[in-house]
DNA sequence: TTGGAAAGTCAACAAAGCTGACGTATAATT
DNA sequence: AATTATACGTCAGCTTTGTTGACTTTCCAA
């Protein structure tokens, strides 16, 4: 082991304490309810729940995908996905194209009101990010992301990169 | 504005794009996936649910709590987490303590049984967290942790500290 | 000592996940 | 041309986990 190598495990062995780690856990949990507390509340008045939230927000960010597609970032089932793709159709948030090449697939747009919830849900969410990017510090940032890549999945993470590219 | 404040407020201008704040709603969504995966997957087994989880990660973490203040921590309200509490202390997981000074309180610790589990899932939940770490490197960590300290809400930030001040 | 507040429990309901079975239209394969 | 596979939708029924409302038991303060 190299002098250098050796620093760095040790570094590491201080760092990753059991209770480091039980930190970190306890931080994305808490993390988290903090992250869908603003557009929680926003749905609760619509009579809306976070699972349209999620489809709204990935229709938004992948205009035209497909049903199956969907399914397979969100990691449900399609009689669960169906459920809340059916109000949001019949509400008019949400439009079902046939698909032009396929004609088995249904393509998925966000309505002029969709665009609008969307834009409700995510404002109130990018806000928060922001606040938080801005309280932690922009290296924090490059951080934070790093971390949360590599906690994911391997094919979400091939998902998210998708998503990534495909929007800029 | 001195020169310094506007040099950080450029770099904060170009940094905070709205696609930016998307990415890290997004990543935040994937990983919270993969974050829970793992002890679903034990959980499945026992017939458990995140729920169970929750409740048994929070008690080993402050023995003795009471319900009322499990109730703060979880979020939830004390019908729904009563009914978690109910099944583990049928399962023999956790004891319910009658309080010695004020009757009306239920303390709560896990048995020998709770302890195992908890350690069970706590393994495999401390095991992605050791490897994202791992991946993305120690200076990574330190970022993550601030920005998930600062999208936390601010009642949630004072119980989560307060949880890491009681355990050192 | 009595009346209100607090802690906890029971009952019933809703959201959103799941499995399994089935139908229909379209595409792909043989 | 016939068969098989895929994409989508739907029905039925179950589970987990959240909710509200009503009820005890216990504590405390007027």
């Amino acid at each position: 082991m190299s002098d250098r190598s050796a620093a760095l495990h040790s570094d590491m062995l201080l760092f990753l304490t059991d209770e480091q780690l039980r930190q970190g856990i306890e931080a994305m949990f808490f993390a988290y309810q903090g992250f869908t507390a603003d557009p929680d509340r926003i749905l609760a008045e619509l009579a809306y729940g976070r699972a349209h939230h999620r489809a709204v927000h990935f229709i938004n960010r992948a205009p035209g995908t497909t049903v199956n597609n969907l399914l397979g970032i969100l990691g449900v089932t399609k009689q669960s996905l169906n459920r809340v793709l059916r109000t949001l159709i019949e509400d008019g948030l949400v439009e079902s194209r046939v698909g032009r090449v396929d004609k088995r697939e249904r393509h998925l747009f966000l309505t002029e009101a969709g665009h609008e919830l969307e834009h409700k849900l995510s404002g109130a969410q990018r806000a928060r990010m922001r606040a938080a990017y801005r309280d932690a510090g922009p290296e924090a940032v490059t951080g934070f992301r790093a971390v949360l890549e590599a906690m994911m999945d391997p094919d979400m993470r091939r998902k998210s990169r998708a998503l990534k590219e495909s929007s800029t």
